[in-house]
DNA sequence: CCAAAAGTGTTATTGATACACCCATGC
DNA sequence: GCATGGGTGTATCAATAACACTTTTGG
């Protein structure tokens, strides 16, 4: 990269993600700890250099993949960053994404071509490389916002689950809690949902009815 | 620019905008001819490269006053676009803003440092270059979708206005129409409102009260 | 007195919220 | 029989949508 500035420099241009899971109960996003300088030993989003021939959906699929060995996902684009200064190094604008994988879908422990990838609660993150502090809140409150008012959250069900579980994965990505019965009312009125014959086989308490989603239909734009 | 694709090879990076205006009753794009190959004879929106030591926000700034005359609308970023093949040349990754700007705030005839600059109503307009039809689409849909609930729409009145010219403006911009109780008594409710002690001086009727804006804050993000 | 736009309230519908108890099971 | 989570219905409130007539002015 070139740290001359002329008048129509070409910037570099990178991919960036945020992607988000849930597990343990927590909402929680993937960091890379960066290698070299700058911020060497810093935390920050992954991502890449846009290659050429490749569309940026692409690229952002590409690094998802990379980084979790996952590639059928929620992605969405969610913003282009490109202060002058937001790299120290030179010029390089941003285009992040967001995206929401189902934790069992990931290989355990996390790929590791890059030696320090590690997933981080939202809401214990360390501090960030660059601008990934602000590319982050961004991208956390863009799922919030839209978990609320979308089925983007389907996509990390595992096939059967129970109403609860649904609830449960709701309450953890906004972050608050909802009310028992108006949450299955509603749910059930999206005619979305279909009973499987089946119960779970848990503890000591009655056996829920288990659902599944008629068709897994995620949404990809806004 | 570069026509080689290497595997890294720097992308060029364009700000394009989508810039609306309100006049005779309709929601107008400003477009411009295009001088050069390709799509020579074609009317694009208008952008521009990327300058060093611009920020996005600052290129977009420049190519709207460029274009207009004019620096202080409502201006918002839209989407980026960058398929590979989108600019039959070379790569080019294009920021994409949408900007709302005040008829009376013009100075016409549009500014001419670029022969064909006109204006087209949003439902009469002609075929576009590159993918700027779909960016097109995507601004309008956007623009009408945040009419709907933030109050993009003040920037666009003047200092004294009738509350019937303001639903005008909504019924122009949303393009449907809107009942008349029901937004007075929305409009009032909201508390931004102020009456004028003056009435207009129209034709034939009853005098109308103006109104103006308590405090006019622009939304800047969403 | 006619044309033209200003101005004004009420009702119905819908969607969202708040809220408490009984049920089936394993131990 | 008790602890655990599953499962259910109703009343209230707020926001939205539908809807028609009287008022003031100029010509």
């Amino acid at each position: 990269m070139n740290t001359n500035y002329k008048a129509y420099e070409l910037p570099g241009v990178t991919v960036d993600l945020v992607i988000f899971t849930v597990s343990e109960g927590l909402l929680k996003a993937l960091l890379v700890k960066r290698a070299e300088e700058p911020f060497a030993g810093s935390w920050s989003i992954p991502g890449g250099f846009l290659k050429a021939g490749e569309s940026l959906d692409e690229a952002a699929v590409r690094v998802m993949h990379d980084k979790t060995g996952v590639k059928e996902v929620y992605l969405e684009q969610l913003y282009t960053f490109g202060d002058p200064d937001r790299d120290p190094r030179a010029r390089v604008i941003t285009i992040t994404y967001f995206a929401l994988i189902p934790w069992k879908n990931l290989m355990q422990p996390a790929s590791s071509k890059v030696a320090d990838v590690a997933w981080f609660p939202v809401d214990g993150l360390p501090t960030l490389a660059f601008d990934h502090k602000k590319i982050m809140n961004y991208a956390i409150a863009r799922l919030r916002a839209k978990a609320s008012y979308s089925n983007i959250v389907y996509g990390l069900m595992p096939e059967k689950f129970r109403l609860s579980d649904l609830q449960k994965m709701y309450e953890i990505i906004i972050n608050k809690p909802l009310d028992k019965r108006n949450f299955r009312k509603r749910m059930l009125a999206t005619g979305l949902l279909q009973e499987t014959g089946s119960r779970d086989i848990a503890g000591a308490h009655r056996p829920a009815m288990l659902y599944k989603f008629k068709k897994l239909k995620l949404t990809v734009l806004d």
